[in-house]
DNA sequence: GCCGGTCAAGGTCTT
DNA sequence: AAGACCTTGACCGGC
């Protein structure tokens, strides 16, 4: 089991996000922010592996606009040496990333465009993790996209669309379950037709199931991850009192997450504590999963 | 320097 | 039909 956060180290002073407007895009920009996220990378990952936290996800935007035909820059030539080093470091020490595409991300939707814009976003996250050269236990989870009214032909769609990808992209592709509209149950029947993995989200689950309890349901989203995915990742969050449902909690529940680790003791996983204050609470969950030997 | 409006991209729900 | 929300920070222009 290896423990981590998403993106941000709010304790280190430096940022692997860094972005600008589009309307300010230069080669020279470009090329300045991507060495500098780079660079915050490279720190935020030698902080952790000091910490031992060995899971993290990268933001979508350590390239910023990669995507967008702006983008005149062969960055995986230009950045090449310093991308091999990333990787270098983060096989090394067995760190395990994740990357999170967002919500444009729409790969059921009736529109071509939207599909096609998607398709290309795919194609850089997919084709960052290539450029460190880590293999295919490294992932970037989606969510199933819209209903549009007709949720059994939104599904179809997904799957013609899926059909379409290359390699490079389904060899990482997960399908995490939403709190809105694809639970568990609808991203188990994508995997059962496409053999995507499921990525397990702990408070998605909770706004939105058939059922099962969160064991359940995780022990079934296990299931969908092959030797080569690597064992499975999931979301771990709780609710925030008084705030809207689905929304983050602040800081680490401390007693909700021993209590999620105890009913879960059967299984093995990796967790990504989608919690606002980051690694400060990761290091609380990492504390925890120590006592209860789930991490040795 | 600081503040607040704004930022490539979508979809759903509320008003 | 239009606006808020998701989730969130960082940018950038205006003071």
């Amino acid at each position: 089991m290896k423990i981590g956060y998403p993106c941000i180290n709010t304790m280190l002073g430096c940022c692997a996000n860094r972005t600008f407007r589009l309307s300010s895009y230069s080669p020279a920009r470009f090329v300045d922010t991507v060495h500098s996220n780079l660079d915050a990378l490279r720190q935020i990952l030698e902080y952790n592996v000091a910490q031992k936290l060995l899971f993290f996800r990268i933001s979508s935007c350590i390239i910023p606009f990669a995507s967008h035909d702006v983008v005149t820059v062969d960055w995986r030539a230009f950045f090449a040496p310093k991308l091999k080093s990333l990787g270098d470091y983060i096989r090394a020490h067995n760190i395990r990333i994740s990357m999170h595409p967002d919500q444009f991300v729409v790969l059921n939707s009736p529109h071509e465009h939207i599909v096609e814009n998607s398709v290309r976003e795919l194609v850089y996250h997919a084709s960052f993790l290539d450029s460190l050269g880590l293999d295919t236990t490294h992932k970037m989870q989606i969510h199933g996209g819209g209903a549009y009214g007709d949720k059994p032909q939104a599904l179809q769609r997904f799957i013609t669309t899926y059909k379409r990808l290359s390699t490079e992209v389904t060899q990482r592709l997960v399908i995490e379950n939403d709190e809105r509209i694809y639970s568990v149950q609808d991203c188990l029947f994508l995997y059962r037709e496409l053999g995507i993995p499921l990525l397990f989200d702990v408070l998605h689950h909770e706004c939105l199931n058939n059922g099962e309890s969160v064991a359940e349901a995780l022990a079934q989203a296990l299931q969908t991850w092959n030797e080569k995915d690597g064992i499975g990742m999931i979301d771990y969050s709780s609710q925030a009192p008084q705030a809207k449902r689905g929304k983050h909690i602040q800081s680490l529940d401390e007693n909700h997450f021993r209590m999620f680790l105890e009913t879960t003791r059967h299984l093995d996983f990796d967790i990504m504590l989608e919690v606002k204050d980051k690694q400060e609470s990761a290091l609380k969950a990492l504390k925890i999963a120590q006592d209860l030997k789930r991490i040795i």
